[in-house]
DNA sequence: CATGAATGAGTGTTCATTCAT
DNA sequence: AATGAATGAACACTCATTCAT
């Protein structure tokens, strides 16, 4: 209230932008700990440490340690969520193959970016359903919107509902295989294989 | 050395049989725990105090508290893994649809049965790939052999180890789905839906 | 040395008048939340934000956090001494008897007024003696100043110092067990026979 | 139950031996902390090294560290509860003022013994009425019977709750008082002092 | 003077593990 | 082999205090 900028723009207070800061700090901290020391080194002594704060500041931006986690958790989500979202649009005029093909390139991009990072949230890290749940929804939805505007492209009397959720659960497993597949199958070949997978599914 | 029975037969000693009785206490009592408290709970005093022994005896039998979760999930794993195999011997001669058919209904059935456990298994305790790697070889290996021994009813020349590697993947991940599924879907449904899925992929 | 009104007249700058008001908020913050929040929430944070000020400011006025409950307690006893001072004046001439009733009634007058406070002041609140020997001291004054100049009314030959300690003593006690006193006991009954016990000790 | 003298007498088993010795090594452990170096540094930590155990075992035998001061504020209230009593029965049949003489000598002795320990805890430890208020009620009982046994030693139609209250009121602060004493004042005398006054009160 | 974000030493408490019995 | 009391390193978290703004 006391401090603003003189135009309401868009731009944060300067305590607001050190409080974020902070925050990516942290949490840019418990990843660093996480990939070079292992969930068991992730203390908040050592965080605080890491993030170049206080442990006090720690607790000042979250209750508890949980917090921090599911912070993290819901930023990485929220990351390979915008970037579907993105896609969902640039692509609403596309055919059905144009926007599968491009989904998967994004979905894999997000996470071949970070993916030992994902693993290693969601092997090592306890997260109950801390917006996992919300991103699976989130991502029938796409779904159901991308098919639903594609109906013709489909087989009729098809139960939306149940396309949009198997599809969405398909592509998400068989994206993250993507990044996990065995040595010997390319990168190119995988993306497509998973493009042709869940093609065949929908217009089966 | 002590204590063995005269003749080696495959019956074990009273001693042998107390130990597994022992171990397999144990890890119910974690199970037990895990549902009814939470992760948080589950320590190793704790597990002694519900499964009716000594901590001393849970150290007999397990290194650390590290090694029963390990256990665990190993137990889980060959559970699921006895199943896929009994069913891939059965319908060893089957057409594709009715294997896959058999597969989806005994994966799911296995999982249902313990859903909840298998849940809190690979979300809240922690396991660096703890025998869910070598599962997910054996998945492979699975299907690898369903699908050559039945190149008839597929196209020519596809990468089998790319089928395999993605359809086992897929196969997976939506027989899980199917205990997730949102309410309003059937149980029936949701089965023929990923049988219907996995087939399709395989003869795309 | 700035701020200064221009005469040296008894009224005090605006400053040293928001001092003081600042002093009583913080004094007030902490008899509140010992009220309702018991001592534990009691956190130099916690007063300043019940007191509307900063933390930074409860630190102009008082030099840790020892120094606040301090004061409280200072605070509280001076209360009380400035009723007893009062009533030992206007009772100046007053016989024995007159004056130990009025004293009497004006202790648990004064107390009655705020005894949850006083009851955790002295049992949840750490005091290094804190004031309280002091009070004790000045309450000893008073009786000896009121026997001095009674003594006619006494036996001859009593240790002065001693008919002080000792009936201040059984004045501060006996008036606290008033608020203290089992369901059952009138308010009155209860007064008069501390005035009782007083008197049969002093006239023993 | 496994262990057991063979004759059911008052012995322990040697687990409830140790058991016993820990707790009161503990309790010891705080009574010497806190009297060579202030409540400042009573921390569990310093418990368990001064009583010679782990914090572990310290947590063994006390929830929290609040149950190990309740605990000792209960030890010395017992103490002197029992004490008190013994002399209660003692002098059953004793004339009053030998009965009250006995009293105010047992009561300062207990007191004297652990005085600045009981100092210490009234002031410094935070107690929410452990046990104190307990201890007030047995003493007023003590006075009670006392009383109510000797009744042709008092005036007639005297409200035997409210002597016993103000008795047992008057009765503990002038004993404590005794042992604060101011330099100048004789310890037989200040005794005396008490006797002549409780007396002076019960037979007004 | 006021503010309140930042600090970090220090605390209570837990829990995997050991080992004397 | 079984027991479970004892251990103590380690952790999450608090809060009195400071100081740049």
């Amino acid at each position: 209230m006391k401090q603003r900028t003189k135009k309401g723009s868009g731009r944060r207070t300067p305590k607001q932008r050190r409080a974020r800061l902070t925050v990516e700090a942290i949490l840019d901290a418990v990843v660093r700990i996480l990939k070079r020391e292992g969930v068991g080194a992730v203390t908040t002594n050592r965080i605080a440490e890491v993030a170049g704060v206080s442990v006090g500041s720690v607790y000042q931006y979250f209750p508890n340690k949980g917090a921090i986690f599911l912070s993290l958790h819901r930023r990485h989500v929220e990351n390979v969520d915008r970037v579907i979202q993105a896609t969902l649009v640039e692509h609403s005029s596309s055919p059905l193959e144009g926007l599968v093909r491009a989904l998967v390139e994004a979905m894999v991009e997000a996470h071949r970016s970070d993916m030992e990072l994902h693993d290693l949230l969601s092997t090592e890290v306890p997260h109950r359903g801390g917006g996992t749940r919300d991103f699976a929804l989130r991502l029938q939805g796409a779904f159901r919107l991308a098919v639903a505007s594609r109906q013709q492209e489909l087989r009729k009397n098809r139960d939306l509902d149940m396309v949009a959720f198997t599809g969405a659960q398909m592509f998400e497993a068989l994206c993250h295989g993507v990044t996990r597949r065995p040595a010997g199958l390319g990168l190119t070949a995988a993306k497509e294989e998973v493009v042709k997978a869940v093609l065949s599914y929908l217009r089966a």
